[in-house]
DNA sequence: CATTAATTGTGAAATCGGTCACAAAATGGC
DNA sequence: GCCATTTTGTGACCGATTTCACAATTAATG
């Protein structure tokens, strides 16, 4: 609350809360405790309340929050209070999605402009803008001035679209391919994984195996080993126990 | 390492470590370190090392990690390790995407089939699927036998789809609409949320104006102010300093 | 106006995740 | 075979985040 840095999970959450409240708003709720935030997302009254702490005060004790102000506050601090113009580069499936993704007006961020480097796309409509020549970035930009874009283009081609846009002024990147990019440090990059995601769902599907898949399989405990050195040396350093996988 | 949980973020690191083996293996390297994997995707040698110590011990010292091997040894973790077939709900422009993806195949996910509600829709074929009825859920899943699924709907229709899924055995979701899900606790469930990521950055982006911005604009320190209560009483408690959103 | 019930904001404690540093292991050179 | 060099795996430390618990505040009731 006073001159801490403020998590980044409680930035995340924000945004949760913000999509509750306007929920509420548009159901006519007036106030909202934490407790009824917490049964709308999941997310413990006391993380609410804290969260909140790092900005000022926002609730009355013994009434809760105004649906209408606490609206108000939370897109100011997230800075959703005016339009944000946003580049997108990559007009594939992904990009078409994007465009035509209706929840980012209600949170003011509007798809300015599209870039793509295949010649055949350029010139084309795209949703209602025009595909634009990926050459052009640093020009178009020029005249809108957007803070943020988005990478729609496959992992071969990001790093190199990463430098334009840094080039054309971009301060801030949605980068939905799967890869690292390098960029200075006055640059913000959010990674979205799809892979990733599945990944970790995958992993704990393993852990719980489904009843009918329970007395056929055995791999849980076999599998990963520790391959190299497994079955010899080593274990000799303090008490090494049971290596390998284990669960 | 031995009987602790396995902490999400490091799951999550394990999928980007097999990006980065993934893309080693085809450049022909065939043993990296922990400090080639600093290198390739950021992360430190020592997380590195600290993420795979969950699962056993995968490296020689003095040489690092074979490419191969570790390749072996995450997909397993991952359980990547064999085919995984995924529902997906939602025959729009993020379901087209989706099916479109062509990621999903590397790692050994496939999605098996389609679904909507739309009745102009159903029946007309998606990629090299057919869009089946929803409610034809528990039918279809009944022949395929998928684990995990994936909700690309409205996020007012998202809630009434989890349950469907969770009826047709599905444990493991992957949640593109903006919404909280409620689900028993044996299903698993992940959010990816564009909203948020964008929300996030737009915070950051407040933090630091541009320079072109920076003498035009003065909100970032007046603006959202505690409200209520602000300018009156409160503030008494103990010794409370400052109220109100700083920075 | 006093009492009760609801709810906030926040220090303090607990938990969780990340970094460091170093002993142990592997390799290469001589 | 021994020494120098590299790199692993991990315990110990540290910082960040979450949870807890409670004093303070508000509103409602009689």
């Amino acid at each position: 609350m006073t001159e801490t840095r403020v998590p980044t999970p409680t930035l995340e959450r924000l945004a949760t809360y913000l999509r509750v409240l306007l929920d509420a708003r548009e159901a006519g709720l007036e106030t909202l405790s934490s407790r009824d935030i917490e049964r709308f997302c999941g997310i413990s009254a006391a993380q609410f309340r804290k969260d909140l702490s790092y900005f000022g005060e926002f609730g009355k004790p013994g009434v809760g929050y105004s649906t209408q102000q606490l609206i108000e506050c939370i897109e100011r601090i997230l800075r959703l209070d005016r339009e944000q113009p946003m580049l997108l580069v990559g007009a594939g499936n992904l990009g078409a999605a994007l465009v035509g993704y209706p929840n980012f007006r209600a949170h003011r961020f509007r798809i300015a402009a599209v870039f793509d480097n295949n010649f055949v796309k350029i010139g084309r409509p795209f949703g209602e803008l025009i595909i634009e020549d990926i050459a052009r970035l640093k020009e178009v930009n020029a005249q809108i001035g957007a803070q943020i874009a988005i990478i729609a283009v496959p992992a071969s081609a990001a790093q190199e679209v990463a430098d334009q846009l840094v080039e054309a002024g971009i301060r801030a990147i949605l980068n939905f391919a799967p890869t690292s990019l390098k960029v200075p440090p006055h640059v913000h990059v959010r990674n979205v994984s799809f892979l990733q995601e599945l990944a970790v769902l995958s992993y704990h599907l393993a852990q719980e195996p489904s009843p009918w898949e329970r007395d056929t399989e055995h791999a849980l405990t076999d599998g990963c080993v520790s391959n190299q050195r497994a079955a010899n040396s080593r274990r000799t350093r303090t008490t090494r126990k049971q290596t390998g996988a284990r669960r």
